[in-house]
RNA sequence: CGGAGUGUAGCGCAGCCCGGUAGCGCGUCUGUUUUGGGAGCAGAAUGUCGGGGGUUCGAAUCCCUCCACUCCGACCA
């Protein structure tokens, strides 16, 4: 590509809306614009990676057996009805009416309109596994659509989905679809891990999300520093502690503290650390017969958060998580929040594992403006009944049982699940077995945000200068900078002469030919554009039949001779 | 949904407090000189000042209203 026919689209200065730096970078180096909120256009540069990644992502896809279909992006109501999400799903399914006024909606993911196809498709186990993918655009009307592609309104996934006649057999293309994507991310050239996830909305009994590790990650991830185990917060499991409780010290005292609410207040004013102290969080209970939701505390140590997942799914708590509203807090228990405590408490509650191996400790009195110091479960406040209710820390034991945990970022793009049966059951998606009977199809799914991918990658790899694309994904994977192209014909030839070989030898070159262009801007462009290497031809250096090159990532730039630069790029670049 | 903020040329911004008919930098176009790391000079084009309404002799500026966008929060307990 030469780019004197070709969008470069640069910009010195970055738009004001862009947050994170892979925004930035993708709107200073031309590849996105916006369009309005979370929706965005790409331009022939972001265009060009943006193919590179599906090119890959379906060539592995293809390889593992995967068959490519592509389904429509509106999507009939009547589908959703029948898998009950046209309820459950909420506003992030963007939903309208045709000119008969039939209801529809946008695409969020597929999992309806694959089983509604594949029910009228497969009739024989014989079929069975079967696995389909697309690559396509989805819809989800975020609340907040932010930093850029990455969390945008409109966006391209790869959706798989596999049907089985047994869970060993979903459980094989489930381990292939793992390996599948370890080398779909290897590929791409990106540091990422496999780790243990919740099964979320979709639903489903087992599930890995592929995160790919950077700062401005909007997951927490937690890691074994001893073994191979990572699962995302959400999942991670924090063990009972393995020492028995201390024993009591102190009795239990009322102490007043006027207008401290936080647990930082009141730590601050009764002198002890929040690790002495317990946070009594009221949320509502399953919903009883008579439609009502009774009240339930759970108790956390005052330094932890809760998990919201793990609560939800204990039984007793309704899901979703509802904190209960502050005026039904007054009426019901008489206190405020912010003075809530266990003790005396009449009301079921669920005590968080290390809230429970406190002796000693702080917690609200139910008494607005009191609390309590010294308390004691058993002496003050009977058993409580213990759970995990809490996001693990760093420092905690592993889950695995080797090791403690770290947490990092990261960004999620990929996650696969074992669904099950639960769209085949309720949408009748059924085959005959050996015996010739009837049997539900069990289903697995398996996505990868494409659009996603561009930015995740580009949060692993810049510098000041803009992107570094890793040599699989970049717009161009060299860059041809002459300079003077306009004076030297000499230099003008052999830029030409460079390009054709190079092209000749299958890499994907862009050739600067612009003749007003300067170098310093030229330097400036491919830097930003993040092109992998780039060769620099002047007439100092073809005096001696020298070319100059300089890999993104070098600190220093090198002289080679012109004649060999298609073996010395062929070495240079992972193809 | 709650809170905060922003909307002025393609991009980044000033002007608004204190009303007098719109400016700077970058980019773009023309010419010219220059050319080994985002050139210099000379000239030029580009604005319903987010929309609507109001106050006023006069509104980018003051008031009302709507819209769009951005950020933060939605875990005080």
């Amino acid at each position: 590509m030469r780019s004197s026919r070709f969008l470069i689209a640069t910009l010195k200065e970055t738009p004001s809306d862009a947050e994170v730096i892979s925004h930035k970078l993708m709107l200073r180096a031309g590849m996105i614009r916006k369009s309005a909120s979370g929706l965005y256009n790409w331009l022939p540069m972001g265009l060009r990676v943006l193919r590179k990644v599906e090119r890959i992502v379906r060539e592995e896809m293809d390889k593992s057996g995967a068959m490519e279909v592509l389904m429509p992006v509106v999507q009939p109501a009547e589908l959703w009805e029948e898998s009950g999400r046209w309820q459950q799903y909420g506003p992030e399914l963007l939903r309208m009416s045709d000119r008969h006024d039939r209801p529809f909606c946008l695409g969020p993911t597929h999992e309806e309109v694959i089983t509604d196809l594949i029910r009228n498709e497969i009739k024989s186990y014989k079929q069975l596994p079967a696995n389909f993918y697309q690559i396509q655009t989805k819809f989800r009307d975020e609340i907040r659509p932010r930093f850029g592609i990455m969390r945008s309104r409109e966006f391209i996934m790869k959706d798989a989905y596999s049907f089985h006649n047994s869970t060993e057999s979903l459980q094989q293309t489930y381990d292939v679809m793992h390996a599948t994507y370890c080398s779909i991310f290897t590929r791409l050239g990106l540091e990422f891990r496999p780790v243990l996830a919740d099964t979320g909305s979709i639903g489903g009994a087992f599930s890995h999300e592929f995160h790919v590790l950077a700062d401005s990650g909007e997951d927490d991830i937690a890691f074994s520093n001893a073994s191979d185990y990572a699962a995302n917060i959400e999942k991670a499991e924090a063990l009972p502690p393995s020492t028995p409780r201390p024993a009591p010290q102190h009795l239990m005292q009322e102490v007043a503290t006027p207008g401290k609410h936080s647990i930082e207040e009141v730590c601050e004013f009764l002198k002890v650390s929040p690790q002495q102290t317990v946070k009594t969080l009221i949320v509502l209970g399953e919903v009883r017969a008579d439609k009502t939701q009774p009240l339930v505390a759970l108790v956390l140590r005052g330094d932890h958060e809760l998990n919201e997942i793990k609560a939800e799914k204990l039984t007793g708590i309704a899901a979703p998580l509802t904190l209960a509203p502050e005026a039904r807090i007054k009426e019901e228990l008489g206190v405020g929040i912010g003075s809530i405590g266990p003790v005396g408490l009449k009301i079921p509650v669920i005590v968080d594992h290390s809230a429970a191996h406190l002796a000693d400790f702080v917690c609200g009195a139910n008494k607005d403006g009191f609390h309590l110091t010294g308390v004691n479960w058993e002496r003050d406040e009977q058993a409580p009944l213990v759970a995990d209710i809490r996001n693990v820390v760093a420092g905690d034991p592993s889950p695995c049982g080797k090791g403690t945990l770290e947490i990092k970022r990261g960004i999620e793009v990929g996650h696969i699940f074992q669904l099950g049966t639960k769209y085949s059951e309720a949408m009748k998606a059924r085959v005959l077995d050996e015996n010739g009977k009837e049997q539900t199809m069990i289903m697995g799914c398996y996505g990868i945000g494409v659009t996603r991918v561009v930015a995740a990658a580009i949060e692993q790899n810049f510098d000041d200068n803009g992107i570094i694309w890793p040599d699989a994904i970049a717009p161009f994977q060299v860059a041809i900078v002459p300079i003077n192209i306009s004076k030297s014909e000499a230099v003008a030839n052999k830029a030409e002469e460079i390009y054709a070989e190079l092209t000749k030898a299958g890499f994907d070159v862009l050739l600067m030919d612009d003749e007003k262009a300067r170098l310093g801007a030229m330097l400036a462009d491919t830097d930003l554009m993040g092109i992998p290497h780039r060769i620099v031809i002047g007439d100092r250096g073809l005096e001696a039949g020298n070319i100059e090159y300089k890999g993104r990532r070098d600190a220093e730039k090198q002289e080679i001779p012109a004649a060999g630069i298609v073996e010395f790029l062929s070495v240079k670049i992972q193809r």
